[in-house]
This record gives C-alpha cells, structure tokens and sequence, in this order.
DNA sequence: TCATTAAATTGTT
DNA sequence: AACAATTTAATGA
C-alpha cells in the first residue's frame, strides 16, 4: 500500500508525526494507505476487526450507532485534522460502532501494526496519545455536565463548537458541509430544535446557514453563546 | 443553454 | 411526526 504526497504531508504536519525521527516518519509514511468515502458511505462497520487508525485527511465523518428501533445516534463528529478509532486499535477489539461519511471524504489508514510499533517505540508518540485521550475525556465529560446544566439552544450550540477543538481537530475550516439533519443526531436533539437554533445564531452573526452547509463567522462568539448562564 | 424532474434539505406547524 | 417550500443535481432536448 502507498499513500499519495498529499497523505504523507497529512501525517507529517500533524500534532504525533511533528515528533517523530526521519526514519520513523518515513516508516510510518510508507505502510499508511488512503482511502476516499462519498458522502453517506460507511467507513468501518461495527463488529469489524480494528484494522487500521484513522486520520480524517478532508471532509467529515460522524461515529454512529443505530439503535434497535432503527433511530440513528451519532456520538461524535470528525472533521479534518481528526484522529479517532485508537481506542479499539489499543484494546485489539471489534469496532464498537459504525462509522460513516456526512460529505465526501478522504482518510489516513494507519495500520494497526503500525500503531502498536509507535507506541513501543517513539516517547513524543506516546504523549500525542495520552494527550488524545485526554482530550476526548474532558470532551465527553464536559458534555455531559453542558447537557445537564444548559438549554436545549446552548447544547446545539455546544456541539456545534466541539467541532473545532483545536486539539482534537487542527485542520477544521470555518465552512462545515453538513446538514441539520446530521447536527440533530449529533446533538442528540430534534431537527426543529436544531433549525430553531441555527436562525438564532445566524440572527446573532455567529455563522451563516446555507443549503447543506455551515459558515462558521465567529468561532469565539459560538463558544459564548454555548457557555452563556453557566455559572450556575 | 434551458426546461423538467427527482432527491435532498429546510421551514413550519 | 407530518407536510409544504426551497435548493440542488441529473437528465435530455
């Protein structure tokens, strides 16, 4: 498997392949392959075996789950710069959901070996992850404790602005191709909520809503509005 | 290039 | 959850 020049810059310019020596990066360059999603398309399927690590080089994915009565329940979105599915690598076991394109795509596919010999080899590697890890955590708790404490309108807005932790996802562009449709799974909300919410950020200039995509105006101002009353 | 149609997405109740 | 309105993409003249 080779990867194209522009996977290879991918790796090389994030925040664990920074830290790695020549040949490492060369190592890790060479066994990484690419791979490209249309939009809707699954990445991985849950129950499959957790072959590869995954670098979201360009566009959007979501990691999802569909519950017994057939509702989708998405859990997280992964916009470019993003790398997720290291838990299942870490642990050797079957991926626990499904993952699946919202735009077309393009991803890192760092095999599995490969990840085990990083992590037994290269200590800035090894940061990179408990970093990651760490990051996912706090995000998770904190959303956790913003759904508890926050209205409806602030927890949209919350998920909207976790996609652009700047940790977890380096490479985000302020144009988010998604639809509030998707942003109601991700929220774990309705679509009208979603619809309602989107109006009043765009009343307040925060972001601009199109056909099938979001304009993000000010990010800080996004963040703001999620946190809004929360001292309580 | 333009008109027609289907599909996707949004707006509203 | 349902329905109407709007936007986009695809098709063919």
């Amino acid at each position: 498997m080779m990867s194209c020049a522009q996977t290879k810059e991918f790796i090389a310019s994030s925040l664990w392949g920074r830290g790695l020596t020549g040949e490492e990066l060369q190592r890790v360059q060479s066994e990484t392959s690419e791979l490209t999603v249309q939009a809707g398309q699954t990445v991985c399927h849950r129950g499959m075996l957790s072959e590869y690590w995954y670098g979201v080089v360009d566009g959007l994915v979501k990691v999802s789950n569909v519950t017994r009565a057939g509702r989708t329940t998405s859990l997280i979105g992964i916009p470019a710069g993003g790398w997720f599915g290291e838990g299942s690598v870490l642990k050797n076991e079957l991926r626990p959901y499904d993952v699946v394109a919202l735009r077309t795509s393009r991803l890192a596919l760092v095999p599995a070996t490969t990840f085990h010999w990083l992590l037994g080899t290269s200590f800035p590697f090894n940061r990179f992850l408990i970093d990651q890890l760490n990051a996912r955590l706090a995000q998770f708790v904190i959303r956790l404790e913003h759904f508890r404490s926050s209205t409806p309108e602030r927890h949209v807005a919350h998920c909207l602005a976790e996609l652009f932790n700047t940790q977890l996802y380096p490479g985000t562009a302020t144009r988010l191709q998604i639809s509030q449709e998707e942003v109601a799974f991700l929220a774990g909300v309705s679509r009208q909520l979603v619809c309602r919410t989107l109006h009043r950020l765009e009343e307040a200039g925060v972001l601009q809503s199109s056909y099938g995509s979001l304009r993000i105006l000010d990010i800080q101002a996004l963040r703001a509005f999620a946190s809004e009353g929360d001292s309580d």
